[in-house]
Formats: C-alpha cells, structure tokens, sequence
DNA sequence: GTCTATATTGAGATAGAC
DNA sequence: GTCTATCTCAATATAGAC
C-alpha cells in the first residue's frame, strides 16, 4: 500500500513508468501552488508570488490553466480522485471483514493526510474560492467516501462486531477525527506516522463500539 | 446552563438587564459580519458589502473599526474569550466527577457549535488572515482549553475511570470531532439538537476508553 | 456619527512579439 | 511555450464636509 501512497504520481503524469521522468511544467505548477496555498491560504498567494516560484511568467502560467480557480480545482481534484477511487475499493472489498476494512481506511486517510497534507485542502473555507460546478464534484467525491466508510459500519453492525446508534453519524465521527489531524500533526514532532496510526484505528473502532439507542 | 448559552449576549452589550435593549451600532457591525463571513467567506466579502448590509457607509464603518482584519479578530476573540473561560471554568470544577466534567463540555461545545456557528472560526484558514499578534491570543485560548479536556482526562485516567494511552492526544481527537459538527450540521435536519449532544457525549466517552498502550 | 467622493494599491488576466 | 508590457477593475482605506 505504502509503496503505492508515495510516489505522489500525477494521473497525468507524462510516464509513470519511467521513475525520474521530467514532470511536465503543468504539474509543476500544480505542486508549487499547492504549497504555496496551504502555507499562506490560497487568497494570499497572488498570481505573480506563484509565477516567481515556478520560475514563470504570468502569462506563461496563463497558456497551463485559464484561471487562478482553475488551479486550485485542478489541485484538489486530481488528488481526491485518486483518493477516493483508492479508499472506496477497499472499503468495498468484501473478501476483508469490515472492521479491518476500517481499519485500513484509516490507515490510508492517516498517512495520505501526513505525506501529501498540501494537497488535503477539502473541508475548509477555500472551497467558497471554487465555482459551484466545482464545489459540487468536490462534495460527490466527499460523499462516496462517506456512504462508504458508513456502509462498512452498517455492515459490521449487522454482523453483529459494531454497536452504534447511527452509522451515518458515527461515519462522520470518524472521518471529522480523522480530517483534524492536519490541523496540528508535524511530522518532526514526538509522533511517529505508525505510531499515530496506530492510535487512529484504536479511535475509529471505539467510536465504532460506543453503542446507543437507535 | 442553556439559558446562559442561548442569549448571545455581548460582552460589552450597553445594558445586559434589559432583554430588548437597543444594541450599538459596533455590535451590529459584528453581527452582520459573522453572519457574512460565515456565509462567503472573509476575503469573498467586501468592505461596501458590509457596509450595505449594516445600512451605513464605509466611512462609518471605519469610524467603529480601524481596519476590516480588526473586525474578524473583533468577532472571533469576543466570542472565544467568553467560550473559553466558560469551558475552562467547568473542567476545572473538582466538584463534579471528571467524567461528567467531559460530558458538560460536550453539551456546552455541541449546544454553541450549533446556535452560534457564525461567530465558530475557529481552526479555518482564515485566521491566517489575523496578524501575528492576533494568531497568537486566539492559539493561546483554544490551548487552555484544550488543556483543560486533557487534564480532565488525565485525572480520570489517574482515578481508574477512562483507559487511554495518550490524554494530549485524545483531547485532540474529542475536540477534532466536536469542531467538525459545524461543517455539516443543519438545525432544520433529522437531528435534534438533544439528540445530538446524546450521540456525541457517548462518542467522546468511547474515545476515552478506548484504551491503547501508553 | 454619518455622509459623498476619492485616493491608492494590488489583484487577476490579456495583447502581441518572439 | 515563453516573454515584456499593460489593461482593467475591485479592494481597502481616507479626506473632509455636515
């Protein structure tokens, strides 16, 4: 899995299979304004700071992506498409009983959140930035993984290994938990990613445990 | 408690005895900013947007308020320096067992997350839009409360009620939890306020029995 | 305290040559 | 594909009268 999560490949990657493959300017573009973003927010960061850090004109800039907007839809797409696809199939695979599915979706959500954290921009006011075309494919992709996890809830609940009240709610639990670690987590800290991950998988199967009336 | 918390009372409102008391115009600017901030998003809105929505100039609106980040800091320190020392106030109270200690600051965290969520900024991108100075007293308030839940914590690990191998970090994921409520609840929803507060009091105890090696 | 009118800056985006 | 130079406009904030 890990081996996969790493490589930070772009889908459009110019080829994948050549490792030390040259990334094409517009990925380069993508990588610089996702750092650039999530350091100073996205309305801090103008056009021309992006374009020096690239090495770029603006208008070169210009010939890659038709807005700024564009950029940061182009940023948060590329990566919660992968994202998605990854953690819905293995939410979904059914020959893994559902609890372990879980757990292995928190994995992927801690480490994802950890090594690509620049790229994580979902949930917070910079989706107001994005036009409501854009905002809407954002919260499609959201809500797969959300019906998702809750199904894998739903599912053990049924089998009898989970006690919650209410799967939709707990998934939301789960997944709010899971988003705030990019809040704060630094991975200089005293925190090791396994060990954090770990500590998550605990969390996510006692919220899954906490019972209640339905 | 819930009478306190329900009157969204200032802290410098000209007379809090009388219930209808006209409120001053600085108030007002607040209000109306909270509510538009929380709406579009703090740099969607402009200074002649607020002004138009309060009914004065921008003038005026400078004549109460020395620039536009004075008002954000002005919404966001008014409403957290009253939350805070109201949490912090109840957490420390050794005359409640700890565990109920956490349950009232669940109740007290779900109950404003819900009725006063436009004044919640907390923990977005947008305090990077305050000054330094500014990010500092806002960090400083939200880590004496968060403080307060790991100690609370802390001390029914000491007395043998709650299982947890990492308070710090387990007050982190309770409040992760709480604050991301506000990014998806509606109070005109399924869910009832009561009901809420139920389901996310059982949540927060489960994490804190989770368990784990320390 | 409130207004009209305006200064000033910085942003996103474009024209058109090479 | 990349550049230099520039357009255009909206944003925050101010001047100064009433």
């Amino acid at each position: 899995m890990s081996a996969v999560l790493h490589t930070g490949r772009m889908p459009e990657s110019p080829d994948a299979s050549r490792p030390n493959a040259e990334r094409s300017t517009a990925d380069d573009i993508l990588s610089r304004a996702a750092n650039l973003f999530s350091q100073r927010g996205y309305h801090a960061v103008g056009i021309r700071d992006l374009a020096e850090a690239v090495g770029l004109s603006t208008s070169t800039l210009y010939h890659y992506y038709r807005t700024k907007q564009d950029i940061l839809f182009a940023i948060i797409s590329r990566f919660l498409e992968e994202y998605t696809e990854l953690q819905v199939a293995g939410l979904c695979d059914t020959a893994v009983p559902a609890p372990e599915r879980l757990e292995r979706a928190v994995a992927v959500h801690v480490e994802l959140t950890v090594t690509r954290s620049e790229e994580l921009l979902v949930g917070s006011p910079v989706l107001n930035a994005l036009s409501p075309q854009q905002q809407a494919r954002i919260a499609a992709m959201r809500r797969a993984y959300r019906d998702a996890v809750r199904d894998v809830i739903a599912e053990a609940v049924e089998a009898g290994t989970f006690r919650v009240a209410d799967p939709l709610l707990t998934s939301m639990a789960v997944l709010d938990m899971l988003d705030g670690i990019r809040s704060w987590y630094h991975p200089d800290g005293p925190l090791s990613l396994p060990a954090l991950t770990a500590r998550y998988q605990t969390f996510a199967l006692a919220l899954c445990q906490a019972g209640g009336e339905p």
